[in-house]
DNA sequence: GTTCCGCATGAATCGATAG
DNA sequence: ACTATCGATTCATGCGGAA
C-alpha cells in the first residue's frame, strides 16, 4: 500500500522539455516500496538509522534485532531497482559491551543471500568526526559505504568524478623526456601518437575508494545524516541525466536536493513527521 | 612441537641493566605456536598472507579455503596472548568474480565464536595505492587493520601516539596547493610522522581510527608489506618497555626490527628460509 | 650540504584466449 | 562449463644520482 500522504516537486529543467521531478511519502520504508514497481530505481543511495544515530527517533531497533529489521526492506529494494542499478547504504556498527557489534557484516552476508552482489566498500573519511574520549578506543573518524549491486554489469560514469592529479605530474609533465616516449611507445607500438597526448594533455587521475570530502559547516540547526557532497558524488558516479533516485531513510532531504540539483529524478521515503516536514522545507528553500 | 630452527638477537638497552630480546623461528605457524606457553605475548601484530594473492612465495591458499586455514593459528594466538594482550591483523578481501570476497567477515564471525572480542576496526589508508583502471570499480586504497582482544581489560597507553593539534593549519602555510588540501585527508588523525622533536611545545591530541600512510616501494626485491610506522605506532599504543612482540608471519622482519628499537622483546615466525634469511640480514643491518 | 629530477615498482583487476 | 595464463591499464612515492 503506497502512502497517501506524497508531495512532488518539480522543477524545469533548462536541458531539456521534461521537468525533473521529486516525490516525497511520509509513511514506512517497507509498505511504501511494496507499492512501487520493479526495477524502476537506477541508484538507491540512503543512512538508514544506526549510522546516523537517529535511533532513539525511530523506536529504538536493538542492535541484535538489526538484520532482521533491515533484511525486508532490502529485498524491496533489490526488487525496485534497475539491473544496471547500484545501492549505496552508508553504516557503521556501534560499540556494544566495549565490541563493534556484528551486524553489519551480518547483514552482508545476509544480503548476499537475497541475490545481492557485494561488489565494493567505500570508505568515508569524516575529518571532523565527534569529539570525545574512551579509556578503550580513539575517535570513530570513518565511517562504511557499501556497495552492491543487482548485476555484475551495472552503469558507471567514472569520469564525472575524476580528481586533479597530485603534485608531481605538474613537474613530470613539465618537460616531458624522450625516454617517456621511448616507453609508451614500447609498450603501445602502433598507438604511439595517441598514447603520449594522453598523458601530455593529463590533468585529472581516476579517485579511489577513499573519500575525501568537503565536511559541511552551514546548518547548526539539524545535523544533516551525510553532507550534500556525498550523495552528489554517487549520483555522479552512478546515474545520469533524467534517471531516478530513491531514498528509502529520507531524513532532512539531502539526497532529493542532491537529485534536483543534478537533474535526476527522485524518490524520498520519511516516516516521521518532523523530518518530512523539514525535507519539505529544506527543499523549497533549495530548489 | 617448537622448530629446532631458531635464531636470537639481544640488543643492550640504555635504559636498563636487560636485553632486549628477539627471536626468530623458521617453521609453520601453527607448530611453532602450539610450543609457545601460554598468556606470554602482549601484542601479536601481523600481515598473513592474503588469500591466494601470493601464492608464488606462499602456498597460495584459496579464498574459500581461508578461513579454515586461518583459524586453528588464531586458536593458537588467543591461547599464548596475555588478558591484557591485544591482536591486531592487518588484512584484506580480493575481488573474486567481481565482488569482494567474504572471508573477512566469515573470519570475524568466527573468530568471535573462539572467544575472540572484536573490539576496533582500524583503517589504513594507503596513499600510494596500487595504480589500474577498471570498468566497474576505483583503485583500493585502504586495507583493514581489525582489533581483538582476550579480555576488556586490555592495556592501551593513549598518550604514546598523541599528535600535535593544528597539524592541518601547518600544512596549509607550507603552501600546499589548493589540489593537495581537497586530496589530501586531515594529517590530524593519521599520527604519524618521523620528527617529533618539532613537535615539542605543540599542544597534543589523541589520534583517530584512521590512519593515513604510504607503503614503502623502495626496497627492491623484497618489500615489506607493511611500513614501518604500522607496527611502530601499535607497539607503542598497546605495549610497554620489555613487553613481548609476536608476528607470526614475518615476512621481511619489520615487527622484530620495530620492537628492538622500541626496547620491546619480540618473535617472529616465517615458513619460507629465503624470508627468514631476509629478516636476519635486515635486523643484523638494523641492529 | 641542499635541491631537483628521473625512474622502478607496488597484497591489483578485468577480459580475452587457451587448455 | 570451468580453470589457468597473459596483456593492458594506471598513479604516487622514495630512492639515488646529478646539479
Amino acid at each position: 500500500m503506497i502512502s497517501k500522504n506524497k508531495k512532488v516537486f518539480k522543477k524545469h529543467n533548462l536541458f531539456s522539455q521534461k521537468a525533473t521531478r521529486a516525490e516525497i511519502y511520509l509513511g514506512n520504508s517497507l509498505e511504501v516500496l511494496k507499492g512501487f514497481k520493479s526495477d524502476g530505481i537506477d541508484l538507491v543511495i540512503t543512512s538508514p538509522p544506526y549510522a546516523d544515530q537517529r535511533n532513539s527517533t525511530y523506536g529504538g531497533i536493538k542492535p541484535d534485532h538489526y538484520v532482521e529489521w533491515f533484511l525486508p526492506i532490502t529485498k524491496e529494494l533489490l526488487r525496485v531497482l534497475k539491473p544496471t542499478g547500484t545501492f549505496i547504504l552508508n553504516i557503521k556498527e556501534k560499540v556494544v559491551n566495549s565490541e563493534r557489534h556484528t551486524y553489519v557484516i551480518e547483514l552482508i552476508l545476509k544480503m548476499r543471500e537475497q541475490g545481492w552482489l557485494w561488489t565494493e566498500e567505500y570508505i568515508w573519511h569524516k575529518k571532523n568526526c565527534y569529539p570525545g574520549k574512551w579509556t578503550n578506543r580513539f575517535r570513530d573518524s570513518w565511517e562504511r559505504l557499501l556497495q552492491f549491486n543487482k548485476t555484475k554489469k551495472f552503469n558507471m560514469y567514472q569520469e564525472e568524478v575524476m580528481i586533479p592529479m597530485g603534485e608531481w605530474a605538474k613537474v613530470r609533465l613539465k618537460n616531458l623526456s624522450e625516454i617517456d616516449m621511448r616507453r609508451d611507445n614500447s609498450k603501445v607500438g602502433s598507438g604511439f601518437g595517441k598514447n603520449v597526448s594522453k598523458w601530455v594533455g593529463r590533468e585529472m587521475a581516476y579517485p579511489t575508494n577513499v573519500l575525501a570530502l568537503a565536511t559541511e559547516t552551514g546548518n547548526k540547526n539539524h545535523s544533516a545524516v551525510f553532507p550534500k557532497s556525498l550523495p552528489v558524488w554517487f549520483i555522479k558516479l552512478f546515474t545520469k541525466r533524467g534517471d531516478t533516485v530513491l531514498d528509502p531513510f529520507l531524513g532532512s532531504g539531502t539526497t532529493l536536493i542532491a537529485s534536483l540539483e543534478l537533474d535526476r529524478n527522485s524518490v524520498g521515503i520519511e516516516i516521521l513527521k518532523e523530518y518530512y516536514n523539514l525535507a519539505i522545507e529544506n527543499i523549497n528553500k533549495n530548489i
